[in-house]
DNA sequence: ATGTTTCCAGACAGAATGTTCATTATGTGT
DNA sequence: ACACATAATGAACATTCTGTCTGGAAACAT
């Protein structure tokens, strides 16, 4: 008994319609009944499937976030030993497949939730990883891990941000990791252009 | 004839009354009279202010930037030449200040709105930075200008929401500042404990 | 073919919005 | 202290959106 036809047809139209509202007005400026008619779908059943329009904006974004643990699971333990960054490439590449959807999170629609939870999400696993490869690699943090965490999330969700709201993208994937990386190991004095002391 | 007292009164009661029913219940969730309830203003008076919530949100964080911008005016110029990180410590200390509305701010309340002018604003001084400073001390970018500001800004932006949001703050403005300063100058592979090699 | 589930169209009360207006209250300049 | 100007008030208003609930039609699984 797999799901009934008809609701994954009404589920996808009014996601796909919800998203690309949003990305033409905003969150806020849209009505149930804007998602309704442009997903072609009767307003009494919006709501058999959704309380509100934040509620069926969240199950969007749960739906994505599934999807990136997907793909990124068996990155990130990888990562935790090797440092290789293929992570942040995924995610790039991912973002680039769902590129509206992303933008709309990232632009922190719907009061940031989903932006909120995409950040707390992804500083978990960082958070994760910095633990594990602290322990296989017997170092220390220098700074405060939580710091840390959340500095580095907000530095590569800042530059996600800025690479998918160009219509037409500043460079590919493998740059914009292979920068993100470089930044890391480098610090951001050095990608300023000076030479590193010591 | 400078501002009438009432309008002054009025004002500041709706903004007031704005943040902290954000910050209780979100954005979305209060009404026009929800604010002019608590800031015991007729209804009325409101549309005679402000054309909506939106409205108020934008004019109380336009407030904001303007007094962040004040503070951080003589301060950028000397970091261009130094390298000091003063700006920093001096927008965490008005973080510090006026901490609620940073945390709503920073939360992406108002569909992201606020908070992308906030991060706007923030990555065009930067830029301005960047730019002064690898002219005056003859250095090149290593990384696209764009990326790195965004990239320094996000990180910073991060951890000032995350410094903000604790009830009791996690450590005092002098020691994130010291932190940042210190991601900045060695990168994250050190902070994380690492040899930098070479 | 049949019984089940979903979708539909329409109606409904309640809440919030944004505007108007006559009246009252409060400031400002002299 | 006064007169004038301007802001705040409370109430009413049409409009829009919300969320819920029908009975009946349509699509589904088996």
């Amino acid at each position: 008994m797999a799901e009934d036809r008809r609701t994954r047809r009404t589920r996808r139209a009014l996601r796909d319609a919800l998203v690309e509202l949003v990305l033409e007005r905003g969150f806020a400026a849209i009505t149930v009944e804007d998602i309704t008619e442009r997903a072609d779908v009767a307003r009494a059943t919006f709501y058999s499937h959704c309380r509100d329009k934040e509620d069926l904006f969240a199950a969007v974004t749960a739906e994505l976030l599934a999807e990136l643990d997907d793909r990124l699971r068996p990155l990130v333990a990888e990562d935790a030993v090797g440092f290789t960054g293929k992570p942040v490439l995924e995610l790039f590449r991912h973002a680039q497949e769902r590129r509206d959807l992303y933008r709309i999170v990232l632009r922190g629609e719907g009061d940031g939730r989903p932006l909120r939870l995409f950040v707390q999400r992804t500083v978990e696993t960082v958070a994760e990883v910095f633990r594990e490869r602290a322990e296989l690699n017997g170092v220390r943090p220098r700074l405060t891990p939580d710091l840390l965490a959340r500095a580095w999330v907000g530095e590569q969700t800042a530059v996600l941000q800025w690479w998918v709201e160009h219509d037409t993208p500043p460079m590919p994937v493998e740059e914009v990791a292979r920068m993100l990386f470089d930044l890391a190991m480098h610090g951001r004095y050095w990608a300023s252009g000076f030479d590193v002391p010591e």
